[in-house]
This record gives structure tokens, sequence and C-alpha cells, in this order.
DNA sequence: AGCTATACTGGACACCGTCCAATGTACGCA
DNA sequence: TGCGTACATTGGACGGTGTCCAGTATAGCT
């Protein structure tokens, strides 16, 4: 069952060249990719996809569960190849982006009480300082760290 | 001191006309606001401002702590008024943001434990329906529901 | 009032994501 | 195996978001 393209139909999905492309891509790559990243990656390995296509394709493969969307806060969508579910820390002066396992297995891990709502799921966002842009600041006053990329 | 020059000068902020009157539209509007809906605001006010001020007064705004960044999920930045730190609930139907108050008065309210990984905040995004969005799919098999907004 | 560091302006630009009509193809069926 | 068709891909155009820059204005200090 770990057939991509099995995978593909299992979800309802014909299994397409540019679907199993970008899924392998993602699988891969591992980590957070935007779309026009899979553009340029799959153009560079010799098997170039329109950039339309890659949207669409990202959209079906979210909806039918194969690859998540990334919650990482505003700006461009991140995708990264399904996976168990978990959180996102964000550092503030890099950027990077690293994943933080979600404590509770259950969907959503966190709950919450508003009449007539539905929750399905809860994503978090930490943001801070990495490991590497802490070191890099140790000298500098705290409490004025800001972001310095723009 | 809550004299909105005053809270731009304490916050090493020189209280120009622009800083002021985004100051005071975001406070006056309430909810979460986009840097293009203050453009229009402002301008259908009489008081005209460059789009480019706007989304440089933010980022300065926002840097003093003075307004904060509405984190929703990918698409354009909102901001909104400073206030109580909280969350955001979000409609996968129809969009609607709802805040969501944080249990924890403390900042961060979720911890992380990473090694050499600062902390300074959490935002935790709730995605599901929202109660008019419910009742409207009270019908539908539910297992089914999905992004209907495009 | 004058000076200067800071802020504002507006136009150009790059990027993200979507839409469309035309073309291509996966896969069910014979 | 070959056909037909529903679905997928294509590429070009487009609107929206956010940034950059060089020139101008102004807040606040002296």
């Amino acid at each position: 069952m770990s057939d991509p393209a099995a995978r593909l139909r299992g979800a309802g999905l014909r299994a397409t060249r540019s679907r199993l492309a970008i899924l392998g891509l993602l699988g891969e790559l591992g980590g957070h990719r935007s779309a026009d990243e899979l553009v340029e990656r799959s153009r560079s390995r010799g098997h170039p996809i329109a950039r339309a296509t890659v949207y669409h394709v990202l959209q079906s493969l979210e909806r039918a569960g194969l690859v998540l969307d990334a919650d990482a806060g505003p700006g461009r969508t991140l995708y990264e190849s399904e996976a168990d579910r978990h959180h996102h820390f964000v550092c503030q002066d890099c950027g990077r982006i690293v994943d933080v396992p979600c404590l509770a297995g259950a969907k959503p891990c966190l709950t919450l009480v508003l009449p007539g709502v539905v929750v399905e799921e809860a994503q978090v966002i930490f943001r801070g300082l990495c490991a590497s842009c802490t070191s890099g600041r140790a000298a500098v006053a705290p409490g004025r760290a800001r972001r310095a990329a723009g």
C-alpha cells in the first residue's frame, strides 16, 4: 500500500505523472516546500510541470489528505508530506521552521468551547529564536531582540 | 497615558499623522484588518495615506507592540489593535475569524521544550465550522465537510 | 526658527495564487 | 487491446499582496 499510484487511486484520484512527481518530491525533499519551489525542482529534474498544475495538484492532494498545509503564519503557503499531525516553531530571526510533535495524538489536539462551533483541528505556531540564532545573540542585551528579517 | 501620541513616543516612535490615523482606525474599527483595507478607509475619510506608508507603519507599530499580527493562516496579513493576547478560530467554510480568549494570561501560553530554543509566543489557530455554517450543513452527511471556499 | 534624522510618497516591481479555454491522458469498458 | 470520455494539464493572463527606491516632507531637538 506504499505504492504511490495506489495511494492516489485509493484517495479517489487518478495516478497522473504530475501528481506522482509532486508527491514524490515532497516525500523525498522532506521539510516545508512552496508551490513555486516544487515547480522549480521538477523543472530542473527534467520533468517540467506547469505552475497552474502544481497549484492545482497540491490542492487535490491536500483535499485528499496526502499532503499537509504547513501552517507557519502569513506568507506563501508551504506544503509537507503527510506525517503525524504536528505543529511548527518559526524562528523570528532566520525564518527557520521546525516541526513540533503534537502531544495529543487526537485531532483536534486542543479543544474550544463556543456555542454551535465545531472545531476540526487546532494548529499551534510557536515563535521565538532557534538554537543557532539564540547563541548568536547571547551577547546582545535581551528584550530588544526583534525581527531582523524583513 | 491613553493619549495616542504619547503611546507612540513612549514606544520610541515619532507621533506622525499616518501612525496616529492607522492606530486610531484599528482601534475604532476593531476586528481584523488588512493593510489595503486601512488604505481604503483612510482615503475615504479624507486622509489618504500611501500604500507603502501603511505597510511601513504597520510594521513599526507591530514591532513596537502597539498592534498585533492576527495569525489566521496563510493569505494576506491581518492586523488588530493591541488587546488581551488571544487566539483565532477560522471558519473553513465562510472564512469568518472569531477571537478566542487565551486561557493562560502569560506569554507564551503554551510551552515547548527544544534544546536551545527560546519560545516568545504561541499562537493557536482553531479551524472548523462556525455556528451559522454548522446549522446550514446540518442535513449534510458529516465527515465529508471540506473547504468549499476556494 | 532652523536643522537633521526620521517618516512619507508614489511608482515600479516581484511574487503568489487563480482563472480560462484549449489540449492531453488515465482508465473503464468492450 | 483499442476507444471514448471524464478528468487533468497547459500556459498565458490577471488581480492582489507586499517590498523597494529615490525624492520630498516633517517631528522634535536646540
